[in-house]
RNA sequence: GCCGAUGUGGCGCAGUGGUAGCGCAUUCGAUUCGUAAUCGAACGGUCGGGAGUUCGAAUCUCCCCAUCGGCCCCA
């Protein structure tokens, strides 16, 4: 596991971060004057480091095939081994663009003319092939390894990012100052592989898909819905202590619940097509499935007229939404197109909004503490971008929001980074990033403040003076969704989950058929103190049934054959710690139950 | 949605034009066995779907679907 690692002594940390993204910078120009030598017709765009290695942007009309890699590799090597020098060169503007032009590169002339034209333009120079670029770049070909980098895939990209640009073909590579970094690099790649959670929750039967059902709409199975309803419970015990009321939506509305939402407007096309009702299909009358349950609990507030005295009002609700994702970014559980948000909503009077606001906080790091998920995550405040007209709502109530949003970051001392233009269209968000064994970042928790739904739907309570006022709403949900979270949680933990969230608790191994019996009352007496626990019944040998609970991930086996059934007692097993010896029924449910308790 | 790759029994894979094969799992039989794999046998696929080329296709072509890697997107 990664909890008891030290970073000193990571051998792909041991290299200076400034030096690495220089040589991976430059190893990224060695693959653009290779493919150039190999491919003369590709044309060059942009070729930058990035984390673990590099990329480069190339248009070329046919696609390169895993054998151009290889054949691209061999000729980079080849640069490599010649030493060549990379030089800097300060070029006039003019005569820069006429080489540009004269060498039909239409991306690299469309990057000079936008550049700042009072800053000088610099090239690379590498024997016969040059680059435009700012550097900085390593001396020499020579100083980069030749078995320290590895080109790994080919896919395609947008010039710009601009989907309605050209499509570019973009090649990836990974590069290091040894070898032994490289081949340590790869190693932990294949790892992680291992704890990807499609494979792992197909191994230990979880979820699956179903073609049929449709892409994006996982199925839980009997071991993944009790997971499911563990953190449920979980979260619902806990937010019932901290004075939220529990509401039921249903899963689908007229359309013009969205359009006084103002979602039908914005988020249209991520939507479920309508269900119209009548005969015009073109009409835009009849119902949707639901996008998110916001509109649904505000209408639960407004189904009666609400005191001051009342207020904070929390709904909470493990609300299931459905939002018509893009094929391409579907995957696994942590993109899907049905998923169960652990949503609440509360109706706060203005003066309440910093307390409360802070109360979630509270909550969604104790859920993130309950869970292990450690220093894994950090705070994102999502505000949004003052150049983009995407936004509903006054500048007023946005500048409100935005501020309690970092009140609350300070005074708690979070972790936290703003990220201008990541807001929703309707108020600021405080978002938790998860960070994966992969170094893949993954949006959980969120807290959202708004001041727009209140002012759409004509939201109100009565004030102290008798006079109607209006509520602020925060929206929240510490796990983001179930299916997101049991992803990722299926990662973090390698798919060994601690016990009080294991699907299977316990297993009774029977050294042979004749001790069945005694496993069987043993599993009833655990049963009655609500363990998960199932009986190996099967015509293996111990060791088998040892091997089998071990790659099924059950934390507690308990081996019992002639002499625990004589003496009532049961030999136990951890995964974690081994043979931990003989115990009597009584001292076995106290661990086993004193473990669930600890959540450990 | 876009670019590319992939799609063979439950799972992991082999098979590139001549009537589908291996391992694991499953089932049955033998064994009744003490801390990571007992032995044997059987069952199971028409090769993602559809159309086409061919005397003949899992193997070639086209369309569709899904998955994977990216891009874009993510209330």
């Amino acid at each position: 596991m990664v909890a008891n690692f030290d970073p000193s002594q990571d051998i792909l940390r041991q290299s200076d971060p400034e030096k690495l993204h220089r040589l991976r910078h430059s190893t990224s120009h060695i693959l653009a004057m290779a493919v150039q030598k190999l491919y003369p017709e590709t044309k060059v765009t942009i070729g930058p480091a990035i984390d673990n290695g590099f990329y480069y942007d190339f248009d070329r009309p046919t696609p390169f095939t895993p054998d151009d890699l290889k054949r691209i590799e061999r000729e980079m090597r080849r640069i490599v081994q010649q030493k060549l020098p990379m030089v800097r060169e300060e070029v006039p503007r003019e005569a820069m663009r006429e080489q540009l032009v004269a060498l039909k590169e239409p991306y690299k002339l469309e990057l000079f003319d936008g550049f700042d034209p009072n800053v000088p333009v610099t090239l690379y120079r590498t024997g016969d092939w040059w680059d435009l670029c700012s550097g900085p770049h390593v001396e020499s070909t020579g100083d980069i390894n030749a078995n320290a980098f590895k080109l790994r895939s080919v896919a395609g990209a947008y010039w710009r990012g601009d989907e309605n640009r050209p499509m570019l073909q973009r090649i990836y590579g990974t590069a290091w100052e040894t070898p032994e970094q490289l081949e340590e690099y790869l190693r932990r790649e294949e790892e992680a592989k291992k704890r990807d959670h499609r494979k792992l929750g197909r191994e230990l039967g979880l979820f699956a898909f179903s073609d049929l059902v449709g892409p994006g709409l996982p199925l839980w199975t009997p071991k993944g819905a009790l997971l499911r309803y563990t953190l449920e419970e979980f979260l619902r015990k806990e937010q019932v202590k901290r004075g939220y009321q529990q509401v039921i939506t249903p899963h689908i509305a007229r359309v013009d619940l969205f359009k006084t939402s103002g979602h039908w407007f914005k988020y249209k096309e991520d939507m479920f097509p309508l269900m119209a009702t009548g005969e015009d299909p073109n009409s835009e009358e009849g119902f949707v499935m639901k996008p998110m349950n916001c509109p649904f609990h505000i209408q639960i507030y407004k189904s009666e007229l609400h005191s001051y005295r009342e207020l904070p009002i929390r709904y909470a609700e493990f609300g299931t939404v459905y939002r018509y994702e893009q094929s391409g970014e579907l995957g696994g559980l942590t993109r899907v197109r049905g998923f169960t948000v652990d949503d609440s909503h509360l109706f706060v009077t203005p003066e309440q909004l910093d307390d409360e606001f802070k109360k979630v906080v509270d909550l969604i790091q104790f859920v993130f503490k309950a869970l292990q998920l450690g220093d894994s995550f950090s705070a994102r405040l999502s505000f949004r971008d003052p150049t983009s007209d995407k936004y509903i709502g006054s500048d007023e109530s946005w500048e409100k929001a935005q501020g309690a949003i970092l009140r609350a970051a300070q005074e708690m001392d979070l972790q936290y980074f703003i990220a201008e233009g990541e807001a929703a269209f309707y108020g600021p968000k405080l978002d938790f990033i998860f960070r994966d064994v992969l170094g893949r970042e993954w949006q959980l928790g969120t807290v959202q403040v708004d001041y727009n739904l209140p002012e759409r739907f004509d939201l109100e309570y009565v004030a102290e003076d008798s006079t109607r006022r209006r509520p602020v709403m925060i929206h929240r949900a510490p796990f983001g969704s179930l299916e997101r979270l049991i992803g990722i949680l299926i990662e973090h933990y390698a798919g060994d989950f601690p016990l009080w969230l294991a699907p299977v608790q316990v297993r009774v191994l029977p050294v042979s058929e004749q001790f069945i019996g005694y496993a069987e009352s043993i599993k009833d007496r655990l049963i009655s103190q609500s363990v998960r626990v199932e009986v190996d019944s099967s015509n293996e040998r111990l060791g088998k049934k040892i091997r089998n609970s071990e790659t099924a991930k059950v934390p507690v086996m308990l081996v019992v054959g002639e002499s625990e059934s004589t003496s009532d007692t049961v030999a136990v097993r951890t995964r974690a710690d081994g043979d931990k010896g003989t115990m009597g029924i009584d001292d076995l449910l106290a661990y086993v139950l004193g473990r669930i308790e600890a959540r450990a």
